[in-house]
RNA sequence: GGAGAGAUGGCAGAGCGGUCGAAUGCGGCGGUCUUGAAAACCGUUGACUCACAAGGUCCGGGGGUUCGAAUCCCUCUCUCUCCGCCA
């Protein structure tokens, strides 16, 4: 959610960055602008009249103290008269409150002025490629015959216990999963983030925190008896550790990390898109997460972009980044970067991070704040990424490394891992 | 799940229905003293709205009583203690 001060005092840039996303409602900027004027009308009206109450309600109590009965008697009339206006007043102001709230939340982030223009994700840019496309002349079998070959993921037994999207890891499948959580997790933690273990499911207020809710609503399982949500990613829980929190600003920045399952609905995906690894609906990742001083967020990107890109260099993956396009981007983003890597047998580019700057759009939303130099609170600025999906990573892993002998396991993670290949 | 107690500023902890945005302690910040630090002493120190003004709002959330509520009533949520169940 934008700071509504950005409506009142540039109204330009806002309507300029809405096109630069493809939004196409403008017209809802002029409506937030008259229903804010409103709003601070009936706020005033109601404070002025607050405030007479007050002050007549002091004197009543001296009047009584001097036994001034009659006197007090007035105004204790006039006083239950401005009362029933006040109340009158507190509706209107509590709806119109309500409207702007809610239309404030349908305004997507501004994109940042690297954002290139475009509508669909051919438009992105890819500022970087890295790692080079494996030899598979011998062999070239996709992750679902590979995992069904060496026995290490059973989707169909997973569709028996639980429904598709579901997949089974066994034996040295749950082991490579189990070495990649680790693998991440500790080059995080060498990268100077905290580790965190939080919960799987989150409240309303938390899910609302991050900008699941209200919009995406549907892609989230729901256990309606406790209204909680399956995390869609540990995002969720991480940020909104954070919520309603003023930070000093030499704990700045919060580098956080976490492995979490993460669930999501996929309502409405098919095809070759959800064969194997490619999209499921509970699938792991190791997520970072960053609460950094507004002059360093971006700086801060591109040092969460270098982290997660050496880290697919240490796997050896072909990987290459996207800057993404203004249609493109999340409604939440003020800059992203995705990160794909190379399904050398699917042939196809696989995202497995993606890195996002949203400048004040949730820490506005979850009043996530530091204290200044001048001791003022003002809002901070939160980033994230994937470090990272595993589903693709390792869909790509055992693509890329498939020999006629076995799947080569990469260096940094045998000793996760505990062999050198997987046969 | 049953019974009881509680929810106040960064933390701890007061608060007869009016003079309470809230005592006090700790912590934080500034200063005096000191070669420096500690101790001691002095001062200062919540957030939001808003033009850092005035005014207004906030004592877990929501509602009510009253001229006036942190203080009374209702309700919800959460926490703690005891019992039950349990990895």
């Amino acid at each position: 959610m934008l700071p509504i001060h950005l409506f009142r005092q540039n109204k330009e840039l806002i309507v300029d960055g809405l096109k630069k996303k493809n939004f196409k409602e403008l017209e809802l900027v002029d409506t937030i602008i008259s229903v804010d004027e409103k709003r601070r009308h009936l706020q005033s009206e109601s404070d002025n009249l607050a405030a007479s109450i007050n002050s007549a309600s002091k004197n009543i109590g001296q009047l009584m103290a001097k036994g001034n009965k009659e006197e007090a008697e007035a105004l204790k009339a006039e006083v239950s008269n401005h009362r029933d206006k006040t109340k009158l007043l507190a509706a209107q102001l509590a709806d119109i409150e309500t409207e702007l709230h809610d239309l404030l939340v349908r305004i997507p982030n501004m994109p940042h002025s690297s954002v290139p223009f475009g509508k669909t994700p051919e438009e992105n840019e890819v500022v970087r490629q890295g790692g080079s496309t494996p030899d598979l002349s011998a062999q070239k079998l996709p992750h679902w015959d590979l995992t069904a070959k060496y026995k290490l993921i059973d989707f169909e037994l997973g569709t028996k216990i639980t429904g598709s999207g579901f997949p089974v890891y066994i034996d040295q499948g749950a082991r490579l999963q189990r070495a990649l959580i680790s693998f991440f997790l500790n080059y995080n933690i060498d990268g100077g983030y905290k580790e965190y273990y939080p919960p799987y499911m989150v409240n309303e207020a938390s899910a609302y925190g991050t900008g699941q809710l209200p919009d995406k609503e549907g892609q989230m399982y729901h256990a309606t008896a406790d209204n909680f949500y399956l995390i869609p990613t540990a995002e969720v829980p991480l940020t909104n550790i954070f919520r309603d929190e003023i930070i000093s600003e030499q704990e700045l920045p919060v580098k956080m990390t976490a492995y979490t399952p993460c669930f999501r609905r996929e309502a409405g995906s098919y095809g070759k898109d959800v064969r194997g690894l490619n999209r499921l609906h509970q699938f792991d990742k190791v997520e970072i997460v960053q609460i950094v001083h507004p002059d360093k967020s971006y700086e801060t990107l591109e040092e969460m972009a270098a982290h997660v890109e050496h880290l697919l260099q240490l796997l050896g993956l072909q990987y290459r980044v996207l800057r993404l396009c203004g249609g493109d981007m999340s409604f939440t983003s003020a800059l992203t970067y995705d990160f794909e890597v190379y399904s050398a047998a699917q042939e196809r580019w696989l995202e497995v991070s993606s890195v996002s700057n949203f400048e004040v759009y949730q820490t506005n939303r979850m009043k996530i704040r530091f204290k200044d130099g001048g001791n003022k609170a003002q809002l901070a600025h939160s980033l994230n990424g994937s470090s990272l999906a595993l589903p693709r990573i390792m869909a790509c892993l055992l693509e890329n490394n498939q020999a006629p002998e076995g799947i080569h396991i990469p260096e940094v993670l045998r000793p996760y891992f505990g062999k050198a290949i997987i046969n």
